[in-house]
RNA sequence: GCCUUGGUGGCGGAAUUGGUAGACGCGCUGGAUUCAAAAUCCAGUUUCUUCGGGAGUGUGGGUUCGAUUCCCACCCAAGGUACCA
């Protein structure tokens, strides 16, 4: 009997949904494991055979936990809100949700082919209203706390009204706006309930603020900073311009320094926790209040190096710091608002396209020095970003290559405050070699001693204080979408007040069009009729769920990353509908042990859901502030182009090494050939066309004639991203049909390592497919003889090397070590059942269906999965390695090489031994003898 | 510019703590089987060579008896980030 695949993953497949092979089971006794992949978008292209890589990874590991014993939470879902599906309803009125709903089918499919271990009774998607209905309830929490800095933790927003009933807000250290009034109890109490929630709106974690936010005019949407690419929006390509408008934000700077300290204790790849660790951006030093000295102010900067105050020749303020119009003279005005307007104009790519000129205006004002009292000239300059810092610098041109580059530019003096250095070329930025003079008390000290000296001097003067400033932003939260989840707010009299959690979920309400509306409201602004939970509905029947009456709803949205900040948690629970978990089964399943995905949501999906981890924490929902202990990022399978060349103006096609690629003055160089993409299913192994097939796919190539080499046309070939427009898509379903889901599984893994960017070439897949072949063949005649002890080393080398490698999740490799140990088992002609039967639990992560057959046709009745991984005994291995000889490599030096576990006896034996062969051999005795402890010993001459 | 990762045959890639570089697979060459093909199996395949042996893991140095591996400098590629004071 032939290997039938086919007929094989059919009936595993169905026999393991049938049987919920892979239930995962809730407070189970056994020790937990959880293991998840990031859960997809369902996009209308389905998937190609770079999506499965990382799904396949965690499914063997999920599959060897499980044999290790674990009970292993293995689930999947969608994330089902997204741009994609709206501008598709934009363009056809499809209702998102129909789109999403054939997609998410067609995905199911596609994974259900391979063959994952998961456990689909808990999928989830985030567009069910059953599901978005505790998004909703994360995001009125965070509207509902105010992050205390004293005991670092978010706390609920009615202690806050408590305490400023009581005392007011001045001993309230908490993370808030800056500009926050200071009052006592009775200013509170007499304020109005608007001013009183404009004042809690400092506080909230989730709060509504005037901001300039990046507004896509064309998307009729505001976009994160994270979404423009070069200055345009990331899908679509179109303008961003900078605008004021009232959003909802996030206030994840209030976490900003548990995020990064968070990075120690979680084992992720470096580069991602570098990623979050600059994306942070955490920066030590000081702030330094400068006095106005013919104007009424302070101007107050932040800086890294207040050691380098002595060196300060200038101050530059960013052109929209709000004192800059207030202290320009009158002498300067004209020129200074000049370059306001112009700066003003210079759209985001101008400003990135020339980062490397100098602009900049005097404004006329003069501050004083806070230690020696000279004047200081103020300028501005578009280098001086307002959002950072406090839109405003000290400029100590020694010290800082930008600051020295505008002195020079504008002929400002340039004070040298460095022992020993020359600074007529550029200046001298190395803190370590740092010593300072003609600085006063400062002199002949190092930078990190005149640092802490000048921050205490700052602080006891009361011109300034040491302060860590930080790059990150709050998040920008709304969206001006429709397919995403409404907010569970209503406004009364202009004062946000969040839904009773009874009335949620908050639905999504139906739309004629998926359009801002004419008066410029989001795309909900078209509803009518809204839905809430109606069980619930006399409780919020005061609410008149109803935004064109007395109660306005919110009509943004949120952004794409709301669904996914908690959806690992929703995995331990996904029919709760109380809750977002249980505190029971959050207690048991804990957190994700092994998260796979790809490296591209480092600033973005990752460091948010990290961010509402740690506010789960403090609410006390959650046993641990970090949401996954391991991660892994795979890498990128690309797609490999195939390009015919056809001569400008004609219909003529030649082949690829017809064309001359480097040399320009050819006549047949390449520039005079257009290069067409075709699709990679037209190409044999040996990057020759199918021409009769390329005719057949489009009607264009009919009439078109073909210059070949060796009579055959050779294409040329280009790495590049899968992508539908390249033609280089390979589906996954065509690789199960031809050569089946083990082949798949076993080949992507083959292709190199997990974490590496790889390119698709199906030709090598021969290579397992041929191997699962030989398998099965192996497994045709089983026997009951007992194992030679050549078979049990060929056995137990392969189950060293593959726990070795799923331990450090090297799936490459041990396909290898299957093949060497099948190649071997056939040379042997070993067709043991006790080698065998753990072959068969060794490679069923791997090839589970084939496995399963295998296992079957041993006599076994039930499923392999519960099975035990076999275990390595290192004495097989030592038996037949005690063999290996001295060598001797020409250069008069020998090296012994003796199995890892002998004795210290075995060892010294050996050495005499060989130590008199070395003698024979060299005709003097060794130098030296060295041994390296239970490994290899090394005699030199 | 800065941060990160990487650079090994025609190709994808192996190589424990430094210890026979090129495992395994693809491709290619030759052979067996076959009327023939497919499939399968066997052998060879870094490179140069006067067949003794040289050279060789991006480049140049260093440490070492010994370096793909460790250290220094540089070059190249990919990804991230950017007037961050």
């Amino acid at each position: 009997m032939s290997y039938d695949f086919k007929e094989i993953e059919r009936k595993w497949q169905r026999f393991w949904q049938q049987n919920q092979t892979f239930k995962a089971e809730d407070l189970s006794k056994a020790p937990k494991f959880y293991v998840l992949d990031m859960f997809p978008y369902p996009s209308g292209a389905g998937l190609h055979v770079g999506h499965p890589l990382g799904y396949i990874a965690s499914d063997i590991y999920a599959r060897y936990k499980r044999h290790q014993g674990y009970n292993v939470l293995h689930p999947m879902g969608y994330d089902s809100f997204g741009l994609p599906a709206e501008q598709y309803a934009i363009q056809t009125g499809q209702h998102p949700a129909t789109t999403t709903e054939v997609n998410s089918k067609r995905y199911r499919e596609q994974l259900d082919r391979i063959g994952f271990s998961l456990d689909w009774s808990r999928e989830v998607k985030t567009s069910d209203p059953a599901y978005y209905k505790h998004t909703q309830w994360v995001f009125i929490q965070l509207f509902q706390s105010w992050y205390d800095k004293k005991s670092e933790q978010a706390k609920p927003i009615s202690e806050l009204v408590q305490c400023f009933e009581r005392e007011g807000n001045r001993l309230v250290q908490a993370h808030c706006d800056s500009d926050v009034p200071l009052f006592d109890a009775q200013q509170w109490l007499a304020m109005s309930e608007l001013d009183k929630e404009q004042t809690l709106q400092y506080y909230r974690l989730a709060f509504l603020a005037d901001i300039d936010v990046n507004w896509c005019p064309e998307l009729g949407t505001v976009l994160a900073n994270d979404e423009i690419v070069n200055g345009v929006s990331e899908r679509g390509g179109h303008p961003v311009i900078r605008k004021k408008m009232r959003q909802w934000s996030m206030r994840i700077t209030a976490y900003a320094e548990r995020l990064l300290k968070g990075l120690s204790s979680i084992d992720w790849p470096q580069p991602l926790k570098d990623a979050q660790t600059n994306w942070i951006g955490r920066s030590e030093g000081a702030e330094v209040h400068f006095e106005g000295i013919d104007f009424q102010a302070k101007i107050s900067v932040f800086t890294t190096r207040p050691d380098t105050l002595f060196g300060v020749s200038f101050m530059t303020l960013a052109p929209e710091h709000e004192l800059v119009l207030k202290i320009t003279t009158e002498s300067q005005r004209a020129q200074v608002e000049a370059y306001i307007a112009e700066t003003a104009m210079r759209s985001e790519l101008d400003r990135m396209s020339d980062v490397k000129r100098i602009s900049g205006v005097f404004t006329g004002a003069y501050v004083k020095h806070p230690f020696t009292a000279e004047p200081i000239p103020v300028w501005i300059g578009d280098y001086v970003l307002a959002s950072y810092g406090t839109g405003a610098v000290m400029a100590v041109p020694c010290g800082d290559q930008r600051d020295y580059e505008f002195a020079k530019h504008f002929d400002l003096p340039i004070p040298n405050i460095f022992e020993g250095v020359d600074i007529s070329q550029e200046a001298f930025a190395d803190k370590e070699k740092t010593i300072i003079a003609n600085s006063d008390f400062l002199n002949g000290l190092s930078y990190a001693k005149a640092k802490a000296t000048i921050i205490a001097r700052l602080e006891s003067e009361g011109n300034g204080r040491g302060v860590i400033n930080y790059r990150l932003r709050d998040a920008v939260f709304s969206r001006q979408r429709y397919w995403g989840e409404p907010f569970p707010i209503y406004y009364d009299n202009g004062i946000p007040r969040a839904l009773p959690f009874e009335a949620l979920p908050l639905e999504l309400p139906e739309v004629e069009q998926y359009l801002p509306t004419p008066e410029g409201d989001p795309p909900l602004g078209n509803a009518t009729k809204w839905a809430w939970n109606t069980q619930t509905k006399q409780l919020v029947d005061n609410v008149h769920i109803d935004h064109q009456t007395v109660f306005p709803l919110e009509l943004n949205t949120m952004p794409g990353w709301a669904g996914s900040s908690q959806y690992f948690n929703r995995f331990m629970d996904p029919q709760n509908d109380d809750e977002l978990v249980s505190a029971e089964r959050v207690n048991y399943w804990k957190e994700v042990d092994l998260y796979i995905g790809g490296s591209e949501h480092a600033t973005t999906h990752l460091l948010y859901a990290r961010f509402w981890q740690h506010f789960m924490f403090d609410l006390g929902k959650v046993p641990q502030p970090e949401f996954a202990r391991k991660l892994i990022n795979q890498g990128m399978i690309t797609g490999l182009s195939a390009i015919i060349y056809r001569k400008s103006g004609t219909q003529q096609y030649f082949s690829h090494n017809l064309i001359d690629h480097k040399n320009a003055e050819a006549p047949n160089f390449v520039n005079h050939f257009e290069k067409i993409r075709v699709d990679v299913s037209l190409i044999n192994g040996n990057d020759e066309l199918d021409i009769e097939a390329l005719k057949a796919w489009q009607p264009q190539y009919k009439a078109a004639s073909f210059e070949l080499e060796n009579g055959v046309y050779t294409v040329g070939r280009e790495i590049e991203k899968m992508s539908k427009r390249w033609h280089n898509v390979v589906n996954p379903d065509q690789i199960c049909d031809q050569y089946g889901a083990d082949s798949l599984r076993l080949y992507e893994m083959f292709l190199g390592p997990l974490e590496q960017s790889k390119p698709w070439n199906t030709a090598g897949i021969t290579g397992v497919h041929s191997f699962l072949k030989k398998l099965w063949r192996l497994y045709e005649q089983f026997n009951e003889e007992t194992p030679t002890p050549e078979n049990l080393k060929t056995l137990h080398k392969t189950i060293k090397k593959v726990t070795e490698d799923l331990d450090d999740f090297s799936f490459n490799t041990s396909v290898s070590s299957f093949m060497i140990c099948v190649n071997e088992l056939t040379a042997q002609k070993c067709a043991s059942r006790a080698i065998l039967e753990p072959l068969a639990v060794l490679i069923s992560p791997y090839a589970p269906h084939i496995a399963e057959e295998l296992w079957q046709r041993l006599g076994h009745a039930e499923s392999i999965v519960r099975e035990r991984f076999p275990e390595f005994d290192a004495s097989y291995l030592v038996e037949s390695e005690k063999e290996y000889p001295v060598s001797f490599n020409g250069k008069l030096r020998f090296k012994l090489m003796l199995p890892s576990d002998l004795s210290k006896e075995a060892i010294e034996e050996a050495v005499m031994k060989h130590h008199k062969t070395a003698q024979q051999l060299a005709g003097s005795p060794p130098k030296k003898v060295i041994i390296v402890p239970g490994k290899i010993i090394n005699i030199v001459h």
